[in-house]
DNA sequence: TGCGGCGGCGCC
DNA sequence: AAAGGGCGCCGCCGCA
């Protein structure tokens, strides 16, 4: 592989506006390029900056390793970064070849994949000796790459060799990783497709948003101010409204929160609600409280980066997925607009049409920050003349889990779903509660070895308030009924150890298998999903665990950052809960991939323009979206040969603005 | 002023 | 048979 290195300087803010729009600005400029090639290096100096390196000749052995389309070229972040900055920069200052888009592989995505960190420090740190972050190197990019720009000879020498020095970085990484398979990079380009479609946002509404949002924060600020004398002056304040409330109510119950076996007090939401729910709550701590809770029901930041992140000219948003975002299961994640958790309680497109017409004409809303978060979704929306078709697999995880335990008892779950049942219903029915919102809390929380806390707090988020005494009823009942879900657990585990006491030797778990790799990464433990998935967990050993009987399985745990001074990259502990929760989100990511590919590389109308975990979004031509809709039906509900009698099922729906329908 | 840690939010 | 976990972003706050 050729690695390249771009080192750019820019007044756009590149965190801000994202990777596209700071190398499509004209004020965009290079200020060196290093390439590198087995042990070959070369560094491209602008003229400009560089005068020596004025009519310098580009080295034969980059030309070629150019020109040859076998040789791929990669760079950590290059499609975020470098190959924006290759197109639309280096092509037209510096007449760089044009490369071909399928040229290009990203070395964050190869990283992702191991399962390490995504950022090239952190990567290095994780599997080197967690040698100390260098502050120079940013504050020396800074100096450089911001304006008023530091151009003295010393500084922008000192670049080329910081520039130099991540690509021996990213060369040692490269070398200790195993490569993309061919179906990882047909998916890291299918996820690139889309990235570069984009999704259209409403700019319009977004703009009205933002401003109903600052006026009303204003307002709400203005009122705690008056309220507390000056001790809070903003909702966001969560320490300061923290204090403030326990002043008034020491040692309040509802606030009590243990972390680490450590006491604390929190201001979240569900300590609001219990306040809330005080009918003795002293009127002035209600006042407050409720002015926080509905400050932070607002989502202004996420109207704000649709403004920023936005193409002007066609209103749409590109660049936010990342493929294999989450190392441990290599789900999508997203950066800059967070597609993947915009509130669902949303507003239909006519109740939008009415809002907007409010909000440009400047009349007043009620309940302001909730109307405007419930507006979040819908903001997404086709270009004119477009439809979008929405769909989403039912169930998809209650489905996967037992599937994966391939057990005669799990078949008999996944009968229920065949035999078009409720699986929430026939659980509620089970644990003998007769209410589906239970059942589906049940099925949701208890599925990966969680008990009587992981239910509390998914049933917070659905409304479902129970005793202690009466779920700790259910979690036994739930086990006994599903006594496969448990086998199984317990079945993961004992395979991933028994894969780690005997390297290179495959275990199996159900439809999961484990093989240890002692070299890799320094001792991997890889888990095989059906239909070619790898979970990688590198750095793992069976050691003593705080708190925890016995061994347990540990690994590093890349999705954290070590801190400074750390001597030892963060880990996590590879519990049976845990093991058959990354097994089920890995496979469902995989049939999530799976589709995507599908739609994106077959012929047929509709394109691909958002994707969360279990759901596609198409934009399609009005004339086209009844069409578009049976291939997206067609598409989810076909299940790939790797996955036979999973009973997938999936009825898309096509609309006029991003909903939770679907 | 920039950073890193932390608390908080929301979704799957 | 104890234990929810997978994400990313925002804002505050203390520190350097």
């Amino acid at each position: 592989m050729l690695l390249v290195d771009f080192e750019t300087r820019s007044p756009v803010d590149l965190k801000r506006y994202g990777g596209r729009v700071y190398a499509m600005d004209p004020r965009t400029e290079v200020i060196c390029c290093g390439f590198r090639l087995d042990g070959l290096h070369w560094m491209f100096r602008n003229p400009k900056l560089y005068p020596q390196a004025a009519g310098e000749r580009w080295p034969e052995w980059v030309m070629d390793a150019l020109n040859d389309e076998h040789i791929p070229v990669s760079a950590h972040n290059a499609e975020g970064f470098d190959a924006p900055v290759w197109d639309y920069v280096a092509a037209n200052d510096h007449d760089f070849p044009l490369l071909a888009d399928d040229r290009w592989v990203d070395s964050v995505a190869i990283c992702r994949v191991n399962g390490l960190p995504g950022k090239l420090d952190d990567a290095a740190r994780a599997i080197g000796g967690m040698a100390r972050k260098d502050h120079r190197g940013a504050a020396l990019i800074r100096a450089c790459s911001i304006p008023p720009y530091d151009e003295t000879p010393e500084k922008l020498d000192a670049v080329v060799e910081y520039c130099a020095q991540d690509l021996v970085v990213l060369a040692d990484l490269l070398d200790a990783c195993r490569p993309l398979m061919d179906v990882e990079l047909r998916d890291w380009r299918v996820n690139r497709a889309i990235n570069e479609r984009g999704v259209r946002v409403d700019l319009e509404l977004a703009e009205a948003a933002v401003r109903y949002a600052e006026a009303e924060s204003a307002e709400i600020a203005a009122q705690l101010n008056q309220l507390t004398n000056g001790r809070i002056t903003r909702h966001t304040q969560s320490a300061r409204i923290r204090d403030f409330v326990l002043g008034h109510l020491p040692d309040c119950p509802a606030m009590v929160r243990y972390k680490d076996g450590v006491k604390k007090y929190s201001i979240d939401k569900s300590a609001r609600a219990e306040l809330l729910d005080d009918f003795d709550l002293p009127f002035l701590v209600r006042e407050v409280v409720e002015l926080t809770d509905d400050g932070n029901r607002s989502s202004v930041a996420k109207f704000q980066k649709m403004l920023d992140r936005a193409d002007p000219e066609d209103h749409r948003v590109r660049g936010a997925f990342v493929y294999a975002g989450a190392q441990q299961t290599l789900r999508f994640s997203a950066r800059g607009l967070q597609l993947h958790n915009f509130r669902r309680d949303c507003w239909s497109p006519d109740e939008v049409e009415d809002l907007s017409a409010r909000m440009y004409l400047d009349q007043p809303l009620d309940s302001v920050m909730d109307t405007l978060s419930k507006l979040l979704r819908p903001a997404l929306l086709p270009a004119p003349g477009n439809k979008l078709i929405i769909g989403d697999w039912s169930a998809i995880e209650a489905m996967a889990l037992p599937w994966l335990a391939n057990s005669p008892g799990a078949e008999g779950v996944l009968d229920v779903f065949r035999a078009g049942g409720d699986v929430y219903l026939r659980t509620a029915e089970d644990i003998r509660i007769d209410n589906r919102q239970i059942g589906k809390v049940t099925v949701l929380s208890l599925g990966y070895g969680g008990a009587l806390g992981a239910f509390q707090a998914m049933a917070r988020n659905y409304g479902v308030r129970l005793e202690d005494d009466v779920v700790r009823a259910i979690v036994t009942r739930w086990r006994r009924v599903n006594g496969w879900a448990p086998d199984f657990w317990y079945a993961l585990e004992r395979a991933a150890r028994r894969a780690i006491a005997r390297p290179y030797e495959i275990q199996t778990a159900g439809r999961v298998r484990y093989v240890y790799y002692p070299q890799h990464l320094g001792g991997s433990l890889l888990c095989l999903l059906p239909g070619d998935t790898i979970l990688t967990y590198p750095q793992v050993r069976i050691e003593e665990v705080e708190g925890r009987h016995g061994r347990a399985i540990t690994a590093m745990k890349a999705s954290f950052t070590a801190k400074a001074d750390a001597t030892e990259w963060p880990r996590t502990t590879l519990w049976h809960g845990l093991l058959a929760e990354n097994a089920t989100q890995g496979f469902c990511a995989w049939l999530l991939r799976e589709a995507l590919a599908r739609l994106e590389l077959e012929d047929g109308p509709g394109d691909v323009v958002s994707d969360v975990h279990d759901e596609i979004v198409l934009e399609a031509p009005a004339a086209l979206a009844y069409a578009a809709r049976d291939r997206l039906a067609e598409v989810m509900n076909t299940v790939p040969a790797a996955a036979e009698w999973l009973p997938l099922k999936a009825v898309p729906t096509i609309q006029d603005r991003y909903g939770k329908e679907g």
